[in-house]
RNA sequence: GCUCCAGUAGCUCAGCCGGAUAGAGCAACUGCCUUCUAAGCAGUCGGUCGCAGGUUCGAGUCCUGCCUGGGGCGCCA
């Protein structure tokens, strides 16, 4: 659909020319999808805009417009309507072949970006020797869900995972595991690190309490940071022990990420303060070297300082920050860097954006992008934590959304009188309940807060992950009950748009490319969930009122390349937003 | 004190460069299973878009001020 607005835009700007003169040649057509069906597909608003510069009333200039316009083969004669608004209707025969040409397409029909852009999605980013927790879901979710929406429409996309690995913790984490486990260090495989949470809380409460822990940790900060061997060596291994634990998730929720943690970045650290310092950027301040802001001011109003090196010489994450951005524009060569993080650390992002930009390290073709995202609230509104208070880990909160829909199928299952093997059971509670944890966090604009739920984002009705997989089932039921090998209908066959409710479904699919487009730009997955609930809707509309299999032909096969379409739309919407689809539920 | 984000129906939320009577879902109520899975469909009820000004032919959307909630604000990430 988007070549079709496109090629509209074309018709209009000309006939704008023909009705008013060539210095409105630049004016935007302003073709929008119509804001009710009642109305048409398309509607163009640009009469009211040209009010005050024609004199004349925009009904009149509508008019006038749509004397010069031709839309064939594309639309059918288009009305002015209200104040001026210009109401279009595509044909059938255009949408028909349009569908025809869906159908045949792999990727259905949506083209590859044309210039595809070298592409950095940084998100999800636990911390070594901590569980990931309820805090790293949005992140890993929405970075995953751009990353692959990205990558089908054919951008060059590195997923980088920029793991908490470095830093002063690591003193006293070293330190309670040199002395707690002593045996990891010699023994291949002697550590055991079952709870990742309690390792951490151990050595925080060591470090809290005992002074002499605390100088203890403080040498092995050194250590590590001048590469001892042996410190090296205990740090190596539990960033070990944390990846398997990373990765147990990672599977379970299928996503795919490459990490480079902030150590990578180590070596790179003191030439950024050397680059920032020939920029005539960096000025000692109280110890520290920092670089003044911009647009930031403290509490007397001053230009507030981004810290770069700490007084004793250390850095912090803005350093960190800084040489990631360095390495990612000049050695990843990257036209595009997304930060999937939440909404706290969007000044943070603003300053080492601003002082990246005075250094002369974002080129003119390169953006950086912060996609912030708001906080995960328990049904209290309150901050999401465990019946205790402690934080939820997100190992938990996985398996208790696919125990929980489980139960609802088993309960299901008994109800309806149906036995299915367990590992049907399985394989189904793991795709809904997955699909409604992902969903339910997608379907929502990411840069509200969000209240997490169980028993809505598991509820059978409603926009929920369960209802449009069931969609997607239905029209597998249709095959199966029909023997129906929707690979094979015959790419000779018709489709057909006859009835007004094929044509509401055909215009639904068309549609797909467009949305896929949109948020490829503006990186808001809930428009493709906004999409694909609407279309669940129509395709159920039309599978309430329109006989399938029962309809004689070509009317059968042309529904059920309408079913096959619906369908693919389906899966590949889900899939883009990391949800798998069953065949039967 | 400064700053960022949010405030839309009883609840949870959409609302894409400003466009037609502000849309869903849930909840409540009413219908529809001899017919492809009723995890569905059709319908009813429900809104001073936080408040007050302003810009505009037109404002939920843009501007200003205020109120409420959440986050951030020099050596944590």
């Amino acid at each position: 659909m988007n070549s079709t607005i496109a090629e509209l835009n074309k018709r209009f700007k000309a006939a704008l020319v023909a009705a008013f003169g060539a210095e409105l040649a630049d004016v935007d057509p302003m073709l929008v999808a119509s804001s009710n069906p009642k109305f048409g597909d398309v509607q163009a608003n640009v009469a009211m805009s040209l009010t005050k510069r024609l004199g004349l009333a925009p009904r009149a200039i509508a008019e006038q417009l749509i004397q010069q316009l031709d839309l064939s083969p594309y639309c059918e004669s288009p009305t002015v309507a209200g104040p001026g608004f210009i109401n279009l209707r595509l044909t059938r025969e255009y949408l028909e072949a349009q569908l025809q040409q869906m159908h045949q397409d792999e990727r259905l029909a949506v083209p590859l970006a044309k210039q595809p852009q070298r592409t950095i999605v940084d998100f999800s980013s636990p911390n070594i020797a901590k569980e990931m927790h309820v805090g790293h879901l949005r992140s890993t979710i929405i970075g995953d869900s751009i990353a692959r929406i990205l990558e089908f429409l054919g951008h060059d996309v590195l997923r980088l995972n920029h793991v908490g690995d470095w830093g002063t913790q690591f003193g006293m984490l070293i330190t309670h595991l040199r002395e707690s486990y002593p045996d990891a260090l010699t023994t291949a495989n002697a550590l055991a690190l079952g709870d990742l949470t309690t390792f951490y809380k151990q050595a925080k409460q060591r470090f809290d309490t005992d002074e002499d822990f605390q100088v203890r940790s403080r040498q092995e900060v050194v250590a590590l940071q001048s590469g001892n061997a042996d410190t090296l060596k205990a740090w190596q291994l539990l960033c070990d022990q944390s990846r398997l634990a990373f990765q147990e998730i990672y599977d379970l929720l299928d996503v795919r990420i490459q990490e480079r943690g902030e150590s990578f970045y180590n070596p790179l650290l003191s030439s950024v303060v050397e680059d920032l310092a020939q920029a005539e950027l960096l000025v000692e301040d109280q110890g520290a070297k920092v670089v003044f802001l911009e647009g930031f001011t403290n509490k007397e109003g001053k230009p507030l300082p981004l810290i770069i090196q700490k007084t004793g010489g250390g850095y912090n994450y803005a350093t960190t920050d800084l040489a990631a951005i360095r390495y990612r524009t000049q050695q990843d060569q990257a036209e595009r860097v997304i930060y999937i993080t939440d909404a706290g650390q969007a000044n943070h992002f603003a300053q080492v954006f601003q002082v990246a930009a005075r250094a002369g390290w974002i080129p003119a073709h390169v953006e950086l992008e912060h996609v912030p995202f708001g906080v995960v609230q328990g049904e209290d509104g309150k901050k999401f934590k465990t019946r205790s208070g402690e934080t939820v880990r997100l190992k938990d909160l996985l398996e208790e959304a696919i125990a929980r829909a489980y139960a609802d199928l088993d309960a299901r299952l008994i109800a309806e009188n149906r036995s299915e093997p367990e590992e049907f059971k399985t394989q189904v509670a793991t795709a809904v309940g997955i699909g409604a944890v992902k969903y339910a966090d997608l379907s929502q604009n990411r840069t509200s807060n969000y209240i997490f739920s169980y028993d809505k984002m598991l509820a059978l009705q409603g926009n929920t992950a369960p209802y449009m997989l069931y969609a997607y089932v239905r029209v597998q039921g249709i095959s199966r009950k029909g023997s129906i090998d929707f690979a094979n209908l015959g790419a000779d066959r018709a489709i057909l748009v006859q009835d007004e409710m094929e044509r509401t479904l055909a215009v639904a699919l068309l549609q797909f490319d467009e949305v896929l487009n949109t948020v490829a730009v503006d990186l808001y997955p809930n428009r493709l969930c906004q999409y694909l609930f609407e279309l669940s809707q129509t395709f159920n509309q039309f599978y309430d009122r329109c006989p399938v299999l029962q309809a004689e032909e070509p009317l059968r096969t042309s529904r059920l390349m309408l079913c096959d379409l619906t369908a693919r739309t389906l899966k590949q919407g889900l899939t883009l937003l990391g949800i798998s689809t069953v065949e039967r539920m």
